[in-house]
DNA sequence: CTGTTAGCGCCTTCAA
DNA sequence: TTGAAGGCGCTAACAG
């Protein structure tokens, strides 16, 4: 007993069934080959030992996995286990087995996650990867690719762009009255980033507000709350922070100088990680990372599909979540 | 060009070095067998292939897979993130690659994962699982399987105990002069609300406060909101809550009513999944969830290697982290 | 419909 | 120190 040695294999299902180890073999992949008796039988007996197909064997065999990688930089930065759900969720509806990893950010633990994935998964899924544009398309040519917030062209790419999101946030603060906005950026070599930076250039020139920029390296609540000093002075009346934790940080910074949310600032945060479960629940534009999770995954099922990967660019657009932090209209500073 | 042909095998890289596939087998993964100048030619020549071993192969062939699953709840659920990058972290100083998978608190969908990592994963890590504890030793005497927040006998298994972060909080806030105070709880059917629980019954007791208990299924925002009004005109000076994200609809419901914290009320969360990012922030236990994840990778490890499971109960402690929802003492009722 | 055969890529004896 | 041979568990032709 407590029997730990090795699982049933294929030929003892087929021994204790009386039948040839290919026929177990058809009555879990093809069973429709068969007659309905002998998958019966077959399942019966299986059942009974305890079976289940060495999913190892299988990709030897046949060349797929049904396994797909999720590399992602941080697990635990708020933006991605709801992407993660997505990816699982879709990769649930086809029976994939998904892998993750995580990178730290690191340019080499990307590389030695995809080297160690090698063999054992049909594709991979990399979200917002630190290496450069040559080395994604390498590894693109040798296997099934899908990017998730990197825009390489020629590589299939699932992208969520901010630009929607922050119109709607920019004409919000401007019907509010605001005249006068600040933005408190994140990291400053993300795509996500850069692109949300030009897009609110571009939203605020459109509605004639004035744009203070507030450069800032890290995505924390520290970083946040000593981002607010870069302010103080400036006159702005509005904040459009780079996601959720900032804004929470930002919150605590403005506190500390007595200075209150919404009472007498407006902000608006990025990505919707944090503000259903937070009080005051921020007035943030969703990122739907589970919608770009889902899409990642279904690309690559299509790729998977039809062995070929079309250069795909799909975009997933945004939109403004108005709760409490924007809510109370400022009046006009003149 | 474009060649998304198959990876380069054993064989070619052994064609092209000049040497026999078994020698190149050997340079990766017992290179103590060989010349050094036969290893260095072989990886050579392996690098400039691209070869990298295909794990299914090895997998098959040595009965190893290197890779391990982790089983969890919910992705998204911010108590588990953490506890994916503490596995992750720790399978990856083994080259272990982690597959995650999703179950919806499906009890039906721990079964089928479990089915869908057979033979390809050398063990699995379940966390908070729904299966009766029949099932769970059913498994486990047919693999290697750690738990995580479920206390089965017989099985290795790390938990978090909360009593003596619940203890702390207690304490602290008899010190702070509550005689009176509410717990609100989370699923009923949880380990970890069970535990908490009767933790701080004990507590209260224990330093002579009063204890209300409110009774509570979901771990949501809107469940703490709710729970608010349970505890009007109950009398009580301070809260615990279930877990952070109940705090924040508890702040909220508060709120609502005019009720400030902690100005008014003191309030303690558990897990400290949002405590930091989070303003007011949050008073709070500290869950470990990191820890565990590690912890249990790390039990993992030393199962796989030593073949027997031994009936190994991991206790992580947890602690009282004061913040600021909890700080300013109120004074005693009479 | 079912049995036979060969082989997926790698590891591991056994010889040399 | 290296080569040769068999097999891990399964699938995919090919027969029958």
């Amino acid at each position: 007993m407590n029997d730990k040695g090795r699982a049933p294999t294929i030929s003892q299902v087929a021994k204790a069934a009386g039948v040839n180890p290919s026929s177990v073999s058809r009555a879990f992949s093809h069973p429709e080959l068969l007659s309905h008796e002998t998958v019966a039988l077959i399942k019966a007996t299986a059942e009974k030992l305890g079976y289940s197909p060495n999913r190892s064997a299988q990709a030897l065999s046949t060349g797929r996995s049904g396994n797909i990688a999720l590399v992602v930089p941080d697990v635990a930065n708020p933006f991605f286990p709801p992407l993660i759900r997505g990816a699982q969720a879709e990769a649930d509806r086809s029976a994939f087995c998904v892998f993750i990893g995580n990178t730290d950010e690191d340019l080499r633990k990307e590389e030695l996650l995809l080297r160690r994935f090698s063999g054992q998964v049909d594709g991979v899924v990399l979200a917002a990867p630190q290496m450069p544009d040559e080395r994604i398309r390498a590894y693109a040519e040798r296997m099934p690719l899908v990017l998730v917030n990197r825009d390489v062209p020629g590589v299939p790419r699932v992208l969520i762009d901010s630009a929607p999101g922050i119109g709607e946030a920019v004409a919000h603060l401007a019907g509010c009255g605001h005249r006068r906005i600040a933005y408190i950026g994140g990291p400053g070599t993300s795509w996500s980033n850069k692109q949300r930076h030009s897009a609110i250039q571009k939203a605020a020139a459109r509605h004639g507000l004035a744009l203070v920029k507030v450069p800032n390296q890290l995505p924390s609540y520290e970083a946040g709350r000593q981002a607010v000093q870069s302010i103080e002075g400036a006159g702005v009346t509005a904040i459009v922070a780079f996601d959720d934790i900032i804004a929470q940080g930002v919150i605590a910074g403005l506190a500390a100088r007595n200075i209150e949310v919404p009472r007498d600032v407006a902000l608006v945060a990025c990505d919707d990680t944090l503000g259903v479960a937070t009080y005051p629940r921020l007035t943030t534009i969703s990122n739907q990372s589970e919608a770009a999770g889902r899409a990642a995954v279904s690309l690559m099922n299509d790729i998977l599909g039809s062995r070929v990967a079309r250069d795909v660019r799909y975009v997933l657009g945004t939109h403004l979540v108005i709760r409490m932090t924007s809510g109370v209209p400022s009046p006009p500073p003149d």
